[in-house]
DNA sequence: TTGGAAAGTCAACAAGGCTGACGTAACTTC
DNA sequence: GAAGTTACGTCAGCCTTGTTGACTTTCCAA
């Protein structure tokens, strides 16, 4: 069908129709991609909200509790009552600012870094299972259509991430 | 790097930095996705959970209720509150079955079609100029590997649309 | 004809968002 | 050194949207 490799100018021609289907693409794909993690979490008291928190922990550590706060885009209400949860289960340690003191600076305890590789081994797995599947070109192409449709300021946090990797 | 070879294999070397980098992408590009039908919906009594409704009963109209329940993935309680009140708004027709009585088969009244066109209006227009951005081979390559990580429960689901479509 | 299954509704509860207000310590600026 | 600002934590209360449990109505098949 034309619809399944929209080849070069005909980009301009994609129906409504052809754009929904990214869109219905777009809802059930995130929930194979959330739906590893939440299965490990259940039962245990914890949520996709402290799945975030320790990923982004992992991630960069040593960030603080601001930093998460503008990365995850909530409320600091919000993200307190997770963080404290974890830190009370010892799956996180909140340090004390050394240059400045009001500042928490927040790392994964080795019982934190088990929970995380979990998780994310659970959540890599399937990744790299759709990219073997989807192939290395549109492994390309579909990180190139999520940059893009992100919003400008939080393409900068994701750029931000990139430099701060490993 | 990986991306040289266009053949399968290449991608067995991405590590798992990489990998995480793409869900990261996941994770940022799906709040650019929802964040246009979340700003409209604000303020009206109305959330997610109803643009969701409203999505799929247009795309299939005179669905019934446990249809659109097997494809939002969540309980008819849940499905059921958010029915109600778009009903009770005038949004949404809910037919008494012809056949089996005990079906409703679910209608988007012209109220309803206009929220709609409304909401969609706004997610297509950001994901035509993702789109555009990415170019053609991207968008071809974003679909596939979306499509590989859905569920294969999810998966069938999301072809049944295909087919059903207008 | 009766018993089970399927469709839908009502009630109550939990997770995780939100706002607003306030407290405290630490840093910064005048 | 006083005053203002920033970073963080917390209490209280609300909303949306998920959950389970119990129930009615309707259909179908033994």
């Amino acid at each position: 069908m034309a619809d399944q490799t929209p080849s070069g100018e005909s980009l301009l021609f994609l129906t409504d129709e052809q754009v929904r289907k990214g869109i219905e693409a777009m809802f059930f794909a995130y929930r194979g991609f959330t739906v590893d993690p939440d299965r490990i979490l259940e039962g245990m008291d914890y949520g996709r909200a402290h799945h975030r928190a320790i990923h982004f922990i992992r991630r960069s550590p040593g960030t603080t509790v601001s930093n998460l706060l503008a990365i995850l885009g909530v409320t600091k209400q919000s993200l307190n009552r997770v963080l404290r949860t974890l830190v009370e289960d010892g799956l996180v340690e909140a340090r004390v600012g050394r240059r400045d003191k009001r500042e928490r600076h927040l790392y994964l305890t080795p019982k934190g870094q088990d929970l995380e590789r979990e998780l994310s081994d659970a959540q890599r797995a399937r990744m790299r299972a759709a990219y073997r599947a989807a192939g290395p070109q549109a492994v390309a192409g579909f990180r190139q259509v999520l940059e893009a449709m992100m919003d400008p300021e939080l393409r900068r946090q994701y750029h931000g991430l990139k430099e701060s990797g490993a």
